[in-house]
DNA sequence: CCGACTTAACTAACCGGTACGTGCATTGGC
DNA sequence: GCCAATGCACGTACCGGTTAGTTAAGTCGG
């Protein structure tokens, strides 16, 4: 009797729900303020939850970082998968790849902080996570099997490095956006007009495709 | 390279070598933990200063971390100003830049986090920093200069963009730094060997002269 | 179908520790 | 002697985490 409803009307208490919440709540929160300058008395109001929920289901700040981080990258990684690259010719692939890197990175801010800030505790929250793993290495394998094709088909040069062009594909992008307001007072310009943004989206496919070309 | 190294009788009351003490100990501080995470009496502990000393002579928590940054940044460009790259020809003097910007970022591993740290909070602490503009427009002169004498040489291409030359210099070399605990998590390899670290300039040197040639 | 019972979702109020910042007394250097 | 430099000890607010209790939702005997 409980599950007939197509559309149940909305429960008081929802357990999934509360959890829900209290995610992307964190992940805004984290996001903003770092792990150290987040507060858990912020995320549980803007979850709508009380405090002693998020110790009921999360245990701790820390382990409720985690998992905000953990999630984040599968965000990414499932979107990066349904790009399909492995059907499209080399060079495609990687020019689709270098831009939806930049357009992932604008539309979702938030991925970028929570990196830094992890990086900021030399990742010991993701240290261990099987999670990551599973998630990493289907996309390593896929830029390697683009960089094999490109070689054979002869557009590409061999002896690169799929792990050095990931870096260098994720960093072009990243470091322009994490570091776009100490850069517009360094470069007195505004980075972020939608004419700078198209204009570094382009250079960074040049850079990828220079980098690459036989 | 902010030490002293002067011989004078140690004296009891030194305003100025406790100002240097509490900002070396703040730069640390700040670096190792962010802004919101660091401590200010941790800084007065390691600073071998009372607290009182840190209210004194910089108000605040914030403004003394406006002031860690803001030396942080005189640093780095003091050391390029003496590379005098305007002395060198055009490709000398990119593959030097790049050279040893990635080099000053391993040796100043503070100076990353800082700046991570900074864009986190917006750069509202170098927002309107007279220092900031005076430090940065003689670097990006000089950019500028090498670009358009190897344009005029022959060896570059027209049109390139010193902002966009220059964010990418720091870039590929800046990633891979501040995000190399994550980095050995996705890529499940050892980033900071002395091989993986010789790769990687390398790869970086190529990056750039790849995307200049003409 | 119903009401007593059980379990899980949820809340308010609080605690111990800690963090930034200060008032005030003290002392060394010129 | 005067003032800058320093040290002590505290105020006040806050923060992560917890204790104790309440209420909604499922469950089962009758």
């Amino acid at each position: 009797m409980t599950e007939t409803a197509t559309h149940e009307k909305p429960r008081i208490r929802d357990a999934e729900a509360t959890q829900r919440r209290i995610l992307a709540a964190a992940r805004k929160e984290f996001a903003k303020s770092g792990l150290g300058g987040a507060r858990v008395d912020t995320i549980a109001r803007r979850a709508k939850a009380n405090k002693r929920m998020i110790y009921h289901y999360f245990k701790s700040k820390e382990q409720l970082f985690t998992r905000v981080l953990e999630d984040a990258y599968a965000d990414i990684r499932t979107a990066e998968q349904k790009l399909h690259l492995d059907e499209l010719d080399p060079e495609t692939a990687i020019t689709t790849l270098v831009r939806f890197t930049w357009r992932y990175y604008l539309a979702n801010p938030e991925f970028l902080t929570l990196v830094n800030s992890e990086n900021l505790h030399r990742a010991r929250h993701l240290k261990g996570s099987a999670r990551m793993h599973e998630l990493s290495r289907p996309f390593l394998g896929m830029v390697e099997g683009i960089l094999a094709r490109g070689v054979a088909a002869g557009v590409f040069r061999p002896g690169i490095d799929p792990v050095q062009l990931n870096i260098t594909i994720a960093a072009i992008g990243y470091y322009y956006l994490t570091n776009r307001f100490t850069g517009a007072i360094v470069y007195e310009r505004d980075l972020m007009t939608k004419e700078a943004l198209d204009t570094r989206l382009a250079f960074n496919i040049e850079t990828i495709l220079r980098l690459l070309r036989a």
